[in-house]
DNA sequence: TGTTTTTTTGCAACATTATTGCATTTTTCT
DNA sequence: AGAAAAATGCAATAATGTTGCAAAAAAACA
């Protein structure tokens, strides 16, 4: 319950119908949300302007990150490691259904350390894993 | 030089200006290339619908497949491996660089095994690493 | 609590990107 | 070369994302 406001206060973000909404939606899925979600879980009740803004906001704010995607939809989840301001740094993997199309944020499933050529550096890792879920099997 | 009308005709696609001429940005190309680079580099003597479509048919043929990204763009790039068509399995680790912005199809890099949880299958796996590349390092 | 300041929102307009139907052109096959 | 098949370009349309600015809401402060 307040864990919304908590999450909110905690990035020294102004608490509004809007964020609350959109965060509790996070909060309250289990995979990953695409814009469009957001929008036909919100009835409608915010502008298009005021999801994208308050989408970019949490990503500024390292509540949620974005997740790569074959097409071209973005998808986006909460962090569920501490990542701060500007620097996000969870190492996820991601797994997308075939049949059902979900997104699913694997946090149990860690990445393995991957050997990179000379000189590259890593910074962060996303493993997008497409197949068949557990549901759709 | 002939390898264009060979993986063309491998294909069983006509053999046109366009598809010759977008092939083979993809064989001189290094790493992989956005809608938007294509459209540059053909001097726009295609219309936008044209390499739309040509895109399109090298993904279902195979030849080409599309790389995950984080923001909303489609990355391509070609299919060292056999792929099929309408049945890519190349597993592929990227690197995005996060200061020229360049993707690169990192060929010699494997994907490591990673065990998922009961109930999922596996069928592809995409591998994103963002960081500092060789050449900005 | 009421007032001021700051922030957020909604609207409108605009920009970019992607898709579809159809007539014309190009390619392929014989 | 001629007929059939496939690809292209154009126009219209849809979907998606962005920006400026005035109104509304939230926060800060007395």
């Amino acid at each position: 319950m307040d864990q919304l406001l908590d999450i909110l206060k905690k990035n020294q973000l102004s608490v509004t119908e809007g964020r609350k909404k959109i965060l509790g939606l996070f909060l309250n899925s289990p995979g990953a949300l695409a814009h469009a979600d957001i929008e036909k879980n919100t009835d409608a009740s915010f502008d298009r302007v005021t999801v994208y803004r308050t989408l970019q906001t949490f990503v500024d704010k390292g509540i949620i990150h974005n997740i790569p995607t074959t097409d071209n939809s973005i998808l986006y989840a909460l962090c569920k490691d501490n990542c701060e301001a500007g620097h996000h740094h969870d190492n996820h993997v991601h797994f997308i259904c075939d049949v059902c199309d979900k997104t699913i944020c694997m946090d149990h499933v860690s990445v393995p350390e991957i050997k990179l050529p000379k000189g590259f550096k890593q910074r962060q890792a996303d493993v997008v894993i497409s197949g068949v879920c557990s549901d759709c099997k």
